[in-house]
RNA sequence: GCGUUCGUAGCUCAACUGGAUAGAGCGCCGCCCUCCGAAGGCGGAGGUUGUGGGUUCGACCCCCGCCGAACGCACCA
């Protein structure tokens, strides 16, 4: 089924490009209902290619456009607008169907994609802390709007399970373990070790020493080593499932960066045969090819000289590969596995360069490879003061307890506002509302933005928040349950006869019309927002319409938006991992 | 110094990527439960979009110069 816009972009596209066949139409809902339903600025923008009146422009393409029983003919408003108003029997027919189409107006892509979403990454032997909420989150939401809308998704969680850092847990493993610790908590007590080496490394020589000597055991297969480094996989494992069974995200592969060891001299080698990589200060390195203008080569960099090189490290002097070769390598890997069209990598934005650096050397390597690269990146957690906050200053809030205190507070919330719940419900319901702000605090803001962590603005419970978007929809189960009889939308066309009906509508027949962007984009904020103002509707609506007390075809039109509605919140909080609950 | 990303209401953030009168939440001031859930709705105050130029029918958005912030700038990931 084709979306109104869809319909309507389509008898624009045939008043148009028989005239303009290069032009790029962009038809937009309105910001305001006086101009209609949606509009177009395609005779401005040929009209200053073609050095014409705009408006001369626009009276050619309204002269030309059949709206066909969709629209009232387009009016041409301001510098040179075209605005279209949908005919209420458009509109009242379109509803008809959404409200009858499981897919809520989302149609299948053209052409089906495969994507890999590399998102929340954690490190082995470290608690996963407040700064891997927002990979885990956009990751999984990206992943699951990728499935809604018919694509392939692996999810793969790249686990940081090698490098220098297990030279100093396997010396503090041998020297300071407390073994009473560990058993009650894994990752606290393996920090702990880490931390407490890192420093007697800076003050005494002699433990760096022992450091660098059980690290290149570990590299050199030393049985004891790996026993004891697969039993900190093990242990951080079970506590990454723990927390995103939590979550409810899951992943189909947990590749760890070891996995991609036996291929990295392999990738060397093979840089390095291809002139793409050579030797310089002993290391192994990827300089410019000057293909690029320099401002965009990832290869140089300015400096008060001029433009000098920056180049892409993949092995260190000491014969060490580096993140970078591991990248190459993972990216290989999944190139060769699952044949791609996209591969997201969900990061904060203080790996831009680094990324940009790989998708450049990938392009270079395989140049005949059509894999998009993108680099979702969100910007760094700031503390309440607004200064960084900083993971060695020890005040980092844990994950886990960040998930406790949501919970619990949401509860504590659910049973103050109904004594009389059972208290195993208000439990259940105070953990749907509890995680749900928290992901949603998460998912609002654009993600580039840096994001500051304040308890008050993860837990706040009022105003735009997930409790809100939640409430929306317990509001709407509240009618269903009164209504006596079993009740299922139909297709026969009724009318709306209230501007609140209408507005409602309007917004749910746009829920098919933003998703594929959003996931374009990379921006599940835009669906937050969309999910927002359709709530924000739902309750005008819910105030100035009555429903069950409706009489007639106000009833049934009142019962099937209200359906739709609650459909389409549940659908899209889903998509961004968020659970509603049927009362609260 | 150079690069990246930014600077929007008192605070936290949006703004469909160049479109019409820059919108929300929190906080502040008023209203609305004899009516489907008031965890809600309706209304109000609050802005020279850091700053100075430029580009054009039109700029928070693009270009140039300042001011300020965060992050990054070859052997950590």
């Amino acid at each position: 089924m084709a979306t109104l816009h869809a319909q309507l972009l389509e008898r624009l596209a045939a008043a148009v490009l028989p005239h303009f066949p290069e032009a790029n139409i962009q038809l937009s809902p309105t910001a305001n209902p006086q101009f209609g339903d949606y509009q177009t600025n395609v005779a401005m923008t040929l009209a200053k290619a073609a050095r014409r009146n705009p408006r001369e422009v626009a009276a050619g393409i309204v002269a030309r456009f059949v709206s066909d029983a969709l629209t009232a003919p387009p009016e041409i408003a301001g510098a040179g607008f075209i605005n279209f108003r949908l005919l209420p029997e458009a509109l009242h027919a379109a509803f008809a169907r959404l409200a009858v189409d499981p897919r809520l107006g989302v149609n299948t892509p053209a052409r089906q994609k495969q994507y890999v979403i590399d998102f929340s990454s954690p490190n082995v032997a470290k608690p996963m802390h407040v700064g891997h909420i927002r990979s885990t989150i956009l990751g999984d939401a990206l992943a699951r709007i990728a499935e809604y809308l018919g694509h392939r998704v692996v999810r793969d969680n790249h686990i940081g399970d090698w490098g220098t850092q297990f030279g100093m847990l396997l010396h503090g493993w041998k020297t300071v373990l407390n073994r009473d610790a560990l058993q009650a908590d894994p990752l606290a007590e393996m920090e702990r070790v880490y931390k407490l080496i890192s420093a007697q490394t800076r003050e005494n020589p002699a433990v760096l020493t022992a450091v660098r000597q059980e690290l290149v055991l570990l590299q050199n297969g030393d049985v004891t080593n790996q026993a004891l480094w697969q039993e900190m996989i093990r242990l951080s494992q079970n506590q990454f499932d723990t927390i995103y069974g939590r979550l409810g995200v899951r992943f189909d592969v947990s590749l760890g960066e070891s996995f991609y060891n036996p291929w990295l001299r392999d990738i060397v080698e093979e840089l390095r045969a291809n002139g793409l990589a050579r030797e310089s200060e002993g290391a192994i390195c990827v300089f410019s090819d000057h293909t690029l203008p320099e401002k965009e080569d990832p290869f140089l960099i300015k400096d008060e000289n001029g433009w000098r090189d920056n180049p892409a490290l993949i092995q260190k002097s000491d014969g060490a590969a580096n993140y970078t070769t591991t990248d190459l390598a993972t990216l290989r890997y999944r190139l060769d596995t699952w044949s791609p069209d996209e591969i997201i990598y969900v990061t904060d934005g203080r790996q831009q360069q680094h990324f940009r650096q790989l998708f450049a050397i990938q392009q270079r390597w395989k140049p005949h490879t059509s894999v998009k690269l993108a680099h979702v990146w969100f910007g760094s957690i700031l503390g309440d003061d607004g200064k960084p906050f900083k993971t060695r200053s020890g005040e980092t809030i844990k994950l886990t307890d960040l998930l406790d205190e949501a919970v619990e507070r949401a509860g504590a919330l659910v049973l103050a506002k109904n004594p009389d719940l059972p208290e195993l419900e208000a439990r259940e319901i105070g953990r749907i509302i509890g995680l749900g702000s928290v992901k949603y605090a998460d998912l609002l803001p654009n993600r580039q933005s840096d994001y500051v962590f304040s308890w008050e603005k993860m837990l706040s419970l009022q105003g735009n928040t997930a409790l809100y978007l939640q409430y929306s929809y317990v509001r709407i189960r509240s009618i269903f349950r009164k209504l006596e009889g079993t009740w299922s939308a139909t297709d026969s066309i009724l009318p709306f006869t209230e501007i609140a009906e209408i507005n409602l509508a309007r917004k749910l027949l746009q829920f098919g019309e933003v998703l594929p962007g959003i996931l374009d984009d990379h921006r599940p904020n835009l669906l937050a927002n969309y999910l927002y103002e359709l709530a924000s509707l739902f309750h005008s609506f819910f105030e100035a319409c009555p429903v069950l007390k409706a009489g007639g075809e106000s009833r049934e039109v009142r019962l099937r938006l209200c359906d739709t509605t609650s459909r389409i919140l549940k659908t899209g909080l889903d998509l961004l991992g968020i659970g509603v609950p049927e009362k609260m």
